[in-house]
DNA sequence: ATGAAGTGTCAACAACTGTTGGCATACGGT
DNA sequence: ACCGTATGCCAACAGTTGTTGACACTTCAT
C-alpha cells in the first residue's frame, strides 16, 4: 500500500498543497463567490495563473478543496444507549480542526454544485452508518436525515451565524444537550 | 394608527414593491452575491438605476428586502407539555410562505450583517419567548440557542441544502419528530 | 400656462472577476 | 554542456459588477 512512489515527488507539489491550503482557508473564511483566485493566489504567495495551470479553474480548485470524509468512527462497538452522545462528541471533534466543512456549508448555500456535494456526504455517509443498525429500512432515510438536521444546524449556527450561547457552550455541554436528541432519531421512536 | 395617511401614496409606490418583491425572490433564490442589481431591476421591468434611486445601495436593499419576523405565536394558551409541537407547527407554516428567511439564511453564510441579523432575530425573539418560561434564568440563554441549532437545521436541510428525506417528510412527520426535540430543549434538563 | 418636483431611461464609468498566452528561468536526465 | 520540460511571473483579455450623472417625460400645485 505505501510502497514508494512510481513518480518522483515533483517540485511543484509543495506550490499545489499551499494553493490547497490558501483555497480550504478563502473558502471557509468567505465562501465560493467572495473568495477570488487572486486572494488565495496571494495568501499562497504564488502567480493567479498557477491556480489555473494546477487545477484548471476555480470550480476544479474548490473540488479539489471541498474533499470532505465524516470519518464517521466505527461504532459498532458503542454500547447502542451511548451512539447519540459518541455521534456529537465525534462531529464536533472532527470540524473544530478542519474548515473543510465550514467551506462546504458556506457555499452550499448558493452553489448548486456544492449543495448536491453536501447532500451526497449526508446521505451517503451518514445513511450507511444509520442503516447498519437493526431499524426498519423504511425510516433509515429520514432517521439519518433528521441526524444531519440536527448536525448541521449545530454546525452552522456554532461556527457560521457564530449564535453566542451556541459558541459559548463547552463541548461536553453541547453532547449532554445534542446526544438525547441523536439517540432518540437513531433508536427512538416518532412522537417520543 | 391606521388613519388616512398624511402624504398620499406616490406613484412610485408601486414600482419599489415590485423592486422589493423581486429582490426578495433573487436573495431567496441565489444569495446576497450571486442576485445581482441587474437581474433584480430586470424581473422588476424597471431600470437599475432605479433601485439605487429609491435604496440607496446594494446593501440598502437587502436590508430593506431581508426584514423578518419570526411572528412567534402567544404560547401562554398552549399546554406547556405540547410546546415543542406546536412550535414547530409554526415554524414550518411560517417559511412555506416567506422566502424572506431562505434569503437571509442563504446570505447569512458569506455576509457578516446578514448574519448578525439572524443572530439577533434568534436571540432575540427566540430568547424572549423562552424566558417567559419559568426557567432558571442562567440556561434561558443556552435553551433558545439549542432550539435555534435543530430549527434553523431543520431550515437549512429542507429548504437551503434540500436533502431529500428532510424534503419529502410531510409537516406532520417533522412535528411529530422535531417537537419532542424542541420540548426537551425549552423544558427538559440536560443529560436527558 | 409655468415651474418645480417626481419618475423613468440611457450610456458610461471604474473596479474587479476568471481566464489565457507569452516569456523567462530552473531543473534533471543525457 | 546540452536540451526538453517543469515551474513561475507578467500583461492583457473580455465580461460583469455596483454605481453615477445627464437627459427626457409626467404630474401637479400655482
Amino acid at each position: 500500500m505505501t510502497e514508494a512512489p512510481p513518480t518522483p515527488p515533483r517540485r511543484s507539489d509543495a506550490t499545489r498543497a499551499a494553493i490547497l491550503r490558501a483555497a480550504r482557508e478563502r473558502f471557509a473564511a468567505e465562501g465560493y463567490d467572495r473568495a477570488t483566485i487572486r486572494a488565495i493566489a496571494a495568501d499562497a504567495r504564488i502567480d493567479p495563473s498557477m491556480v489555473m495551470r494546477y487545477y484548471g479553474s476555480k470550480e476544479g480548485l474548490f473540488a479539489a478543496a471541498a474533499e470532505f470524509d465524516l470519518r464517521l468512527p466505527d461504532l459498532t462497538e458503542v454500547p447502542p444507549a451511548r451512539l447519540g452522545e459518541t455521534l456529537v462528541r465525534h462531529f464536533l471533534h472532527r470540524w473544530e480542526g478542519d474548515e473543510t466543512l465550514a467551506a462546504l456549508l458556506r457555499t452550499a448555500s448558493t452553489n448548486p454544485g456544492a449543495a448536491e456535494r453536501v447532500r451526497g456526504i449526508f446521505a451517503d455517509q451518514l445513511g450507511a452508518m444509520v442503516g447498519r443498525f437493526g431499524n426498519d429500512p423504511a425510516t433509515t432515510g429520514k432517521r439519518a436525515g433528521l441526524v444531519a438536521s440536527q448536525i448541521l444546524g449545530l454546525a452552522f449556527t456554532r461556527y457560521i451565524v457564530r449564535l453566542p450561547p451556541m459558541v459559548d457552550m463547552t463541548p461536553e455541554e453541547l453532547v449532554a444537550w445534542v446526544g438525547p436528541t441523536l439517540q432518540r432519531y437513531l433508536t427512538g421512536r416518532s412522537g417520543d
